[in-house]
DNA sequence: GCGACGCATCGGCAGACTTCGATCTGAGGA
DNA sequence: TCCTCAGATCGAAGTCTGCCGATGCGTCGC
């Protein structure tokens, strides 16, 4: 089981998605039922990021960028919002294990985690394992 | 302004993850990025229906019900909510299109819609399509 | 050092979400 | 027919979310 940590942050929480945190490469991951409510709660965490239109979009732009990486003004524009909601934004993607953001001058750059959707969609199989 | 469909129900609407309505046998399936805020919007729906613990609860428990099924009275006690809320969340997930309601009797069995969660996986990758 | 720039955070507001008890509806059984 | 039961719907309360303008913070160019 995976301990009971109730009052966090939500930002020291990486859920199924493990980022780089952990050298995690070869992943024996959750393959527990999301019947547990604490598996049910991490991966309610992830898709809940994805839970907005606007994430949806801001991820795919990035995905799609040069580079696979875009600052924050790459993506105010796009999406037609203003600067501090899309920080918002972004930063509930990399509360998600979504994307990283790395400071490099005065931009932020952020990009994919990786393997995170790739995983997420393993996850999708916790939830419903053989759809037969 | 926000976005000019408000006031809409929730309930006409069906994304990505076609329910049984259609004969969609050999999905051509969206494949479009989910740049677009048409698809974005779509895509979200789902996940936002995912986005609760609850909800991915209960998915799990009707997977792994007996059938592949199972009524509003067998999963009130293992969430701890609440008949009403339990229905409630059952809604969402219907109108998600990853669950089907049909009566029988006097009780209503839900089991999940097919290839959902495996055409969900596969939006997944709409929104970054290479990882790379 | 100073101003400009990119971005995060704060404060606040409006609307949406989760939950409940109460009530309504429809199917079965006596 | 009437009662009971399974489930949906309603209305209300409390919380969370998404959004913005204002402001704070660190970096760069002058």
């Amino acid at each position: 089981m995976r301990g009971k940590m109730e009052g966090m942050t939500a930002t020291s929480m990486l859920p199924v998605v493990a980022p780089e945190t952990e050298a995690a490469c070869c992943p024996p991951l959750v393959r527990e039922a999301a019947t547990d409510p604490e598996v049910a709660r991490d991966l309610a965490h992830v898709f809940k990021a994805l839970g907005d239109p606007t994430r949806v979009q801001l991820l795919s732009i990035i995905a799609a960028h040069d580079g696979g990486e875009a600052c924050v003004c790459d993506l105010t524009d796009p999406v037609g919002l203003s600067q501090p909601t899309v920080s918002h934004h972004l930063k509930i993607l990399v509360d998600a294990g979504l994307l990283t953001r790395e400071q490099r001058g005065r931009w932020a750059y952020y990009s994919l985690v990786p393997g995170a959707l790739t995983r997420l969609a393993d996850g999708l199989s916790d939830v419903a394992p053989a759809p037969r």
